[in-house]
DNA sequence: GAGGGTCAAGTCCGT
DNA sequence: ACGGACTTGACCCTC
């Protein structure tokens, strides 16, 4: 099967982009957070009892959102989840609470039906934690927690009930430190086997491009994320492109996932909305690779969509845009009239 | 309810 | 030095 995927997000009116309000129908689908501020203001009492309640709405809300989507068209079930489930179980003023026992048994009761509903109704998962996850630091106080932050998205990828096969589920972060590939590598073998099975590398717009990830290829499946790609050298890299298929190598028979994103409609000012945009005359009339970065909100550029749709054909395509389910249903839609969606 | 300030964390680029 | 981009815009508080 072939899939679009949706990151972190159920919208269901382009004004939700900007904020999901409180008492919106989609608000039941998206994880609540909290901070640290706040927590640190409250009684210990009133901070743990908000924690408790954002386990237990965050737990419901990643259920209906990947039930959600397992009811959509089988060509959009892969969904990414929020790394906000269970907020601040990193932050050393607050782990402790995530590692109480009556906390995991819940954790675990409670979400082992959850990854029953993805594997139900064919729901392909991911995590993406955040950019402070940077296994290549050469600070090691930074290695530790990106080791803590992976570890912490492992564990709900466990009791979730994955984790247990290579790529049965995906965690992707950054080369992104300072010793680069070779960081990424020593710190591989530090991580719980959960987490190898789901690791993979993405490709950076500006620091770690294709070439450096693939040189990981040996221990890790490489994320192409084709914007990046594109943003950093320039190319629009096709299908038959002899990187792609050791790419696909590093998947081992698993198929691999790519992501897919445009850059602003409004900083590519009066660009046709049907022609692929020329990244030299762009840099040329003064936008810098800053600019390029911001993704859109909608898939604005059809001939932008075509490219990424030839990819398809090889790898699952991530939705990297800002209306979430909306942008992968419209990129789905083009799909469905270009005939690569069969009935 | 709307609006504005605030929010754990790394790293980079551009001003 | 600092804002903004990536990663998840949502939460908190005041009016």
């Amino acid at each position: 099967m072939k899939r679009l995927g949706i990151v972190c997000k159920w919208i269901d009116t382009p004004d939700q982009i900007e904020s999901v309000k409180p008492k919106d129908d989609a608000k039941k689908y998206n994880t609540a957070t909290t901070t640290v501020a706040w927590l640190s203001r409250q009684k210990r009492e009133v901070a743990e009892e908000r924690l408790w309640q954002i386990m237990e709405q965050n737990i419901s809300s990643i259920g209906l959102l990947i039930s959600r989507v397992g009811d959509l068209e089988p060509e959009m079930r892969m969904v990414r989840l929020s790394s906000e489930v269970f907020p601040c179980y990193t932050e050393p003023a607050w782990r402790y609470f995530w590692f109480r026992p009556d906390v995991r048994a819940y954790a675990e009761k409670h979400l082992l039906p959850v990854g029953d509903i993805a594997r139900a109704k064919g729901v392909r998962l991911s995590f993406h934690p955040g950019p402070f996850t940077v296994l290549a630091s050469d600070r090691p106080a930074i290695v530790e927690l990106s080791i803590q932050e992976m570890e912490y998205h492992a564990d709900i990828v466990r009791w979730l009930g994955f984790g247990k096969t290579f790529q049965d589920f995906k965690i992707n972060i950054h080369i992104s430190g300072k010793r680069g590939p070779d960081g990424v590598r020593q710190n591989y073998g530090r991580l719980s086997p959960e987490a190898r099975n789901c690791l993979t590398i993405e490709n950076e717009e500006m620091t770690y491009g294709l070439d450096q990830c693939l040189g990981l290829s040996d221990i890790v499946p490489i994320v192409l994320d084709i914007h990046h790609h594109w943003t950093r050298e320039g190319e629009y890299i096709q299908a038959s492109d002899p990187r792609i298929s050791r790419i696909i190598d590093s998947w081992r028979g698993v198929r691999p996932v790519i992501h897919y994103s445009v850059s602003r409609e409004e900083h590519l000012v009066g660009h046709a909305s049907d022609r692929l945009p020329a990244h030299d005359a762009l840099i040329s009339s003064g936008l810098n690779k800053q600019k390029l970065r911001a993704h859109s909100d909608f898939y604005w550029n059809t001939a932008v969509n075509s490219w990424a749709l030839s990819h398809w054909q090889w790898a699952d395509i991530m939705c990297e845009c800002k209306s979430k389910n909306l942008g992968t249903r419209q990129l789905w839609q083009q799909a469905k009239n270009a005939g690569l969606i069969s009935q």
